[in-house]
DNA sequence: ACCTGAACACCGTTCAAGT
DNA sequence: ACCTGAACACCGTTCAAGT
């Protein structure tokens, strides 16, 4: 918390970036064209900088992302958790959720390799606290947690329609609603044009969500009778489910 | 389910390449360097032709992962689901599982555009079904399903430490272990040196889980006095609960 | 201490042309 | 019908050098 600029006694050329403008700059990136294309370069364009300058403060673009994360974390209300332990644990799971969602980066970090804002591990010990204070055993309590975050990570990653109303006319089991959600501010998930802008998709939306299919190109398909080619008249609108 | 090349009355240049080809070269590759190293120059290559010819038989690399995909599904056994209503919601949930896990593409193709194979929704239908089966409005059936498909996305998606052994003490409840689990044939995940080999990280174990935190090269953080650098020094040490 | 220019070794994809 | 060469518009990252 000390005043930004100028230490006392610094020697050699007076910075022009720093991590935070970094930080600043690929937000305005991610608001404004998706995370497809946040690069090392674009983002040096936005800085008025070259993509070297970028990595005197930054090790690679991963940990750009994890600081992003990191940020987000850090920013997040810590909302005060319930004491009835089992109200703490769905809070806290929501608290997981509402943290990362609607940021469209995050699947790159999860997945490319176990990267994990330590800022958000607090949510993380509560949920195994909650657990634990549940009364299970340290290993059952880790397994619930972990199970909680499979399904986080899944709600987070998968693309999304829209809005996923929830049913209302009978709550599923298990799945009371956390009891102080935090603001869920989402911001408005615009995927970029991940490469071709010219692929023609067909969309099927079914239970729920729109599955895409390509299909090729040229009509019927040209590709000679591979057995496999017979599949791609693709018979989905033969599925029974259609509740989109 | 025709012979497989000479088509009677075919005029032009007979084909060097054809799907089925790029399919099993797409395997090797994947096999020996892992899903960050397919691409479709390494693959042409793999072929010993051009990136090019290619596109005469995929419209891009994504129709190839969701090729990928398809075949995966196609070539899993179909297994006898259980007559009983709930047993057959998790051993379907669990086929749904056990299809796609090992294959470390799948997280590129889930995550990228709403891919899915249509080789797959008989597993889909077996479920929903399931869920109305034992009582549930389509609705709500349908609201399951995601549920399970979200967790099982958080599975397949998140890497792993190299096993995760439930806990046997005590079964955590509605985890019941599917009655016909098929058979998991883990492929060895291999990660491929993604980008950067010369990276230096440290991994922190908890919960079961390896969280890998990248910190500056330089020893002690030489930029700048940035209020969000004092979180260089991970305090992850500091958890309580290691049970890796 | 902070930043740059040039270069390396890659990507996916398009286009027009060749046989 | 099937494939190629050249090119376009990108990537992340390294290295040596400049101020």
């Amino acid at each position: 918390m000390q005043p930004v600029s100028p230490r006392a006694g610094s020697v050699g050329r007076p910075p022009r970036l720093s991590k935070e403008a970094l930080l600043q700059a690929a937000h305005r990136v991610l608001e404004a064209e998706g995370p497809g294309n946040l690069t090392m370069r674009r983002l040096a364009r936005e800085l008025s900088s070259t993509p070297m300058a970028l990595y005197y403060y930054v090790r690679d673009k991963d940990e750009l992302l994890l600081l992003l994360l990191e940020e987000r974390a850090q920013r997040f209300p810590r909302p005060q958790l319930p004491t009835d332990h089992r109200e703490r644990l769905l809070c806290a799971a929501q608290v997981l959720h509402d943290m990362f969602v609607g940021c469209p980066w995050i699947a790159e970090v999860l997945t490319a390799d176990d990267l994990m804002a330590v800022s958000a591990l607090w949510v993380v010990e509560a949920m195994i606290d909650s657990c634990i204070a549940c009364g299970l055993s340290p290993e059952a309590a880790v397994y619930s947690y972990r199970v909680i975050w499979h399904y986080t990570v899944g709600r987070l990653v998968v693309p999304t329609v829209p809005e996923q109303p929830r049913p209302q006319t009978e709550q599923p089991p298990g799945r009371a609603r956390a009891a102080t959600a935090p603001p869920l501010k989402r911001s408005p998930i615009r995927r970029p044009n991940r490469r071709s802008p010219t692929r023609r998709t067909r969309t099927v939306r079914s239970w729920g969500s729109s599955w895409q299919a390509c299909y090729p190109a040229r009509g019927a398909d040209p590709r000679g009778p591979s057995h496999a080619s017979s599949r791609d008249n693709r018979p989905m609108a033969s599925s029974r489910y259609d509740v989109a």
